[in-house]
DNA sequence: CGGATCGTTAACCATTAGGTGAACTATAGC
DNA sequence: GCTATAGTTCACCTAATGGTTAACGATCCG
């Protein structure tokens, strides 16, 4: 079970779906078109998606239902709260760094 | 050889590497002491952020020195810039998704 | 010189990741 | 009921990751 958001989003074709889904929910189908893999390789990554918490899956029917967070307070923005804090964390202590150093 | 930072960042001890540097520059040992794997597998590591220009080496006597970026207009500030505007275009979308689906 | 230290390279191994085609489940629609 | 469609699961393959031990290169220091 991978839950490493970095991990998550380390897959140029996962980045791709949450971008897609950013615009707004969408079937599997439509979240997925044109990036030159299978079917299978598709439901991989979004397992991997779902599993971490990036998106999450509403059945209707026969076609899934994909979205980045459909609640306002819930996973997505979790997950990219926590995306936030840890970059800004890491942003701060570089920028801290970079200034130190650019006048000593 | 990688040249993706998002998969540079996707290994826990990657990114416990660019924290401790962040802090300062320091040698290998300093950078990477006391995170329990073998002398290899950190070379392994800092050859995968040094490829993706995250980290730079001075090799200074039989020591090296790491450092996220010596000279503030270097690789690191790119890196970072990089990774703000892709993380940055990210969440412009997906706040826009939410605001959207929060008061329709 | 000789030994200790810092770090890498080489060779190897196990696991995971990412991909495939084939088969399956379930719904939609005629 | 039959067929097409949406999507998953299964079994399998290959390549990349991440780790190891052993040996090596280079420098420091007594």
């Amino acid at each position: 079970m991978v839950n490493d958001p970095f991990k998550a989003l380390s897959h140029p074709i996962r980045r791709g779906i949450v971008e897609r889904l950013a615009a707004g929910p969408a079937t599997v189908g439509e979240a997925t078109a044109g990036f030159g893999v299978s079917k299978p390789a598709i439901s991989k990554h979004l397992k991997v998606l779902e599993e971490t918490g990036v998106v999450q899956r509403v059945v209707e029917g026969r076609t899934h239902r994909l979205s980045l967070e459909p609640d306002v307070l819930s996973v997505a923005a979790d997950w990219m709260d926590r995306q936030r804090a840890l970059w800004g964390r890491l942003f701060d202590v570089v920028d801290e760094y970079l200034k130190e150093e650019g006048s000593p």
